[in-house]
DNA sequence: CACCTTTTGTCGAATATCGGCGTTAGAATC
DNA sequence: GATTCTAACGCCGATATTCGACAAAAGGTG
């Protein structure tokens, strides 16, 4: 039986080890009330486990300097994989986030759940022998979808651009293979915890936009990633603005901020006006080259992002929003023109204090946040306790 | 030295009886994963404190009937206090919610925090002695106030119509009368609160619209509830609707919700085409009487909410949305605007488990949340811990 | 009315934690 | 460079807490 309640193993220690920040057994046994020899017994306890590792000393205050111990974080891997539409991204890396080894990938998510996922665990097959990592040393897995999750369940639900997925169960196909934790969430929401997480570390509340094909944001308030009730919240692309009006969006609703600012509707919108461009690759290096029809749609796309954002901002109240996605790698242009909009719309006591800003975590915002969302439960009290024994010291 | 970490005492053991639910030594001692015998040693201690009461037996399946403990809502009480511009509702409930006894009163929000407050702590003492408690019998206050509060500290930050009360230290204050822990939050928020304990236990994601004079909404995202940075998440009164061009509010902008659906607007268009309307009762009056003209006034304003709100489905994906506030109380006509719009336009598969209803807590959501948010805190381990010594022992 | 089943309180045993003490290791001082 | 001083580390007996078993209690059943 497991103990539910009651007691102060192991685990519970290294909860105050979780930050990575070293710390010495004094420390620990004023944080945590226990004595410093309770402390000691733990220390060994997870130094056996290779969990933690001594990390030279602190400062002496006169006596003898405090041995300091921290957390060790290549003690272990996770896997953090975002799949979008026509792309995988798959990285091992250890507890603190590190990638370690990884690779990126074209991939037909509309191929279905069992090609995909067959390809997933052959790649980290592949990357776990390329970093010299036993499979033993794997403890969670963390999956970002491109569509609707069921976080609990880890299905997919009612998705869109994902045939073949809906309520597939993949946690379950995926542990046959590697009988660990298998997170599973929409893609948004994990790049809004790996934005955080690489960004804005303290922040509270924070939105996350993404802007390319499709438009869509990861909001995490109060301090928790806002999943809703059917797992679609943040979905902004599918909002209607007023510009909007008379475009028919492949939702089949009319007039969504998707069907307006989205890449395809801007590059239509230039070949319309006799400009080369196919790809949002085009389009950003359009831009970038100075071109002020793509740079006016650029920027006119921002300013409808900001018309929704003004919206978000009086619901969730926000600290920061940051854009990414890839459009937002053509600069500042989009930026620009959501601040257009935000700063001047928006109630000023929200504004006052609220930042909007490029994306800090960029492409890897996404295998960032699957990685922060495996090792969020690998190193649960849960986890540790369900960890393997111990193993042999890392990098000795 | 307080205790941080480690032991199971007896505060830890009464979370389990929060709910009210009855249980034996037995379910209890296989929920914790503790001794029988232990389980016996802490529901002796709390039975001392008078928090947990024996309450008859559950069915025998052969042999001696179990006795049932559960906690005993009678045993303190906290204040809730809903302050709203013009009037203040002040009630002693229960831990489990129970009004014990109340007032409503006039109250002239911006005679500023000394006065309001003032009147407050008398009105406490009054409301104790009526129903017989004792002053030691109160473990906790909760408060709303209409306008944002900084949750953490419990001062009022820039309130639009407190005029004095800016940064005011009200936990503070109170604290010289009433030596317990003093919560303080936006009256929209508490009211969210209340009216998901009284209709909705189950949901983690609901959204309480208040429409009256202003209109604002208080939002449950995740379980939990949703300030923002500064305390001002869910202020939809101030976004801009496309009806609203034109229109001024009183905030500076122009075009927000509240200026075009708020009961100042309805009235005023009603008295234009020549009804006899000057307050929110009169409106209600003239909706229930059947006048064509207020009922379509009325909807038309449930349509401009419904217009705010699906921008709201999209972004926090809500399972229920309630409407409360004065208006509300006008029957269905504001809800059915409001639906008109959110199922017509919002995402289907959003809007396929939405329930969009009346408040099921009515006018006394507010004090509901504000008991809710005070017995949160009194009954919290820490809460528990601090609360004083043993007592003789309600109703026996 | 005796027997059976199940709960409950009691009590000794086992276990975990605490706090003091000697040891260790570096810094400051002479 | 030796000595002294400070503070942390680890060991160990003392102590508090929790566990597990047992007997008494309480009600149903035949």
């Amino acid at each position: 039986m497991t103990k539910i309640a009651g007691g102060f193993g192991a685990s519970e220690l290294f909860q105050f080890l979780r930050d990575g920040e070293p710390r010495t057994r004094a420390e620990l046994a004023q944080l945590t009330g226990l004595a410093r020899s309770t402390i000691s017994l733990r220390i060994d306890e997870l130094l056996q486990h290779g969990l933690i590792t001594p990390v030279g000393e602190a400062v002496s205050t006169g006596g003898r300097p405090p041995a300091q111990i921290a957390l060790n974080p290549g003690a272990r891997v996770v896997v953090a994989a975002d799949l979008g539409v026509t792309h995988g991204r798959v990285a091992i890396t250890d507890l603190s986030g590190a990638i370690l080894s990884h690779v990126l990938e074209d991939l037909v998510i509309a191929n279905g759940p069992v090609e995909v996922l067959d390809w997933l665990a052959l790649t980290i097959t592949k990357l776990m022998t390329e970093c010299g990592r036993p499979l033993a040393d794997l403890v969670a897995v963390g999956i970002g979808l491109p569509g609707p999750v069921e976080h609990e369940s880890g299905k997919p639900t009612n998705p869109p651009i994902m045939p073949g997925w809906d309520g597939f169960d993949v946690p379950a196909y995926l542990a046959e293979t590697f009988p660990v934790p298998i997170l599973v969430d929409n893609d948004v929401n994990i790049m809004a915890l790996g934005e955080r997480a690489m960004g804005w570390p303290d922040t509270e509340d924070i939105i996350y936009v993404k802007v390319s094909t499709g438009i869509g944001s990861g909001i995490i308030g109060g301090g928790v990633l806002q999943r809703g009730a059917q797992g679609i919240a943040g979905d902004i692309g599918h909002i209607r603005i007023p510009r909007g009006t008379g475009v028919v969006c492949k939702c089949g609703n009319e007039g969504c901020l998707e069907a307006v600012a989205g890449s395809p509707a801007i590059i239509a919108d230039l070949r319309g006006a006799g400009h080369d461009v196919s790809t949002v690759a085009d389009l950003v290096a359009l831009v970038k080259s100075g071109d002020t029809g793509a740079i006016q749609a650029v920027r006119q796309a921002g300013r409808d992002i900001g018309e929704v954002l003004t919206v978000c901002v009086s619901i969730v109240n926000p600290s920061v929003i940051t854009i990414g996605g890839a459009l937002a790698q053509a600069g500042e242009h989009i930026i620009a023109g959501v601040r257009e909009v935000v700063y001047s719309r928006a109630t000023p006591f929200a504004a006052e204090y609220l930042s909007i800003v490029q994306s800090r975590a960029g492409e890897m915002a996404g295998v960032a946040g699957a990685s922060i969302m495996a090792v969020e439960r690998a190193l649960s009290p849960e986890g540790i306790d369900g960890m393997g024994a111990a193993k042999a010291a890392t990098g000795d």
